[in-house]
DNA sequence: GAATAAATCCCCCATTAAGGGGGAGCCCCG
DNA sequence: CGGGGCTCCCCCTTAATGGGGGATTTATTC
């Protein structure tokens, strides 16, 4: 034998994207669809009983979304996989999706081929995310490379975020506990704000920290 | 003409890997390999003649490291992009990588189809990670599921780590100050803490918040 | 060579925030 | 009925913050 089979739930309110994805994975050797469902509501009633490896799930159902659906089922079944795919391709609902539990999010003009590696991908341990989705991620962890921040007020900005105060950022940095001050004068200067909390604010929107 | 030669460099210490991207990609029809380098500084020195679309980088180079290439590579040429291809997966560098500017993270064990596979979709404008890349990526965006924090104490929690002060958090709640600061108690007794920047620390260790 | 930015340090000042102590009432769930 | 969660109240001292005004030195740039 070459591996098990991999059971799969799909919840999709369109029932012609439906059906193809059962059809797609059925006529794989080592995947299974058990069951399909057209809204989160009527899946999670069902889980425990299908008992899916995987669950390929779109967030634009009527009623409770994919989103909101995601730590439901992550708490019925916690070993549970959850692929998303949908069309919807926004930076909020992706980074709720990835946050909420998911272990992949394809967008929808992902081939079929995209999709069945997708899924091997993520049942091998891993997790798995189309090329635009990679790049949202991807783009959250950089840095405006154009910051009005100088190194040294980037730098004590970051600490200040963490929630230290001067005297630590200034024994940590060597330097006098004044020079922090002025350091932080300047960032406020430089960032328009009179507050701790308005400039990690202004710096995490600007991407400078 | 299906599309316009992608200019690709490689820069890679292992001279049988680096021979071996070079034929891969030689090979393939739009796909033209413009120079290898062993390091670094090499590469960087002649990168402007060469004027790559995308350059493979190697980590564990010899002398500057491949992740310290990364923002040099970029000043040089800013549209140039970045596929990261390694052995190293620890998180640390991971991050790093893409946090520096890198486009793509493969680590080596990528077959040669998946290698192919990822310089077309960083080409077509997206991104892309191997699995075992992408799910340490989507794990640092999920919470731990065990937290020891009440829901209303992460979320004062979350606020604090923003710098906001306890009138502040008490306004945007609609409690009072003294209810703040009540939460504020049983979070440090539960985090076992006694300052702002510790309980911080401490939840993010432990993905809390 | 002068101007500029960055990084360092030094005073003044008043106000606010933080942390620790103790206590108490209400609600809900098991 | 007990405990956790959420709410609010009082006491207290110390630490931190934000704004004002400087100064010096070292690089880098024009």
């Amino acid at each position: 034998m070459e591996e098990a089979n991999v059971r799969i739930v799909i919840v999709e309110d369109d029932k012609v994207i439906r059906e193809g994805y059962r059809f797609l994975i059925g006529e794989k050797q080592g995947y299974q669809v058990i069951n399909t469902y057209s809204t989160a509501e009527q899946a999670i009633k069902k889980l425990s009983e299908d008992n899916p490896d995987l669950v390929m799930l779109d967030v634009g159902l009527p009623g409770m979304s994919g989103i909101e659906a995601i730590p439901k089922i992550k708490s019925l079944l916690p070993h549970t996989l959850i692929l998303i795919c949908t069309v919807h391709d926004s930076e909020d609902i992706i980074f709720r999706a990835l946050t909420n539990g998911a272990s992949g999010y394809l967008t929808k003009n992902s081939s079929a081929v995209k999709i069945m590696e997708s899924i091997r991908e993520i049942m091998q341990g891993g997790a798995s995310m189309s090329a635009n989705v990679a790049q949202l991620v991807i783009r959250s962890f950089q840095r405006n490379s154009h910051s009005p921040l100088s190194r040294r007020e980037t730098q004590i900005l970051e600490e200040i975020a963490k929630g230290k105060n001067r005297r630590v950022i200034a024994d940590e940095l060597f330097i006098d506990n004044e020079t922090v001050k002025s350091h932080i004068k300047n960032i406020y200067a430089k960032l328009n704000v009179h507050s701790k909390a308005d400039a990690i604010r202004t710096a995490k929107e600007n991407k400078l920290i």
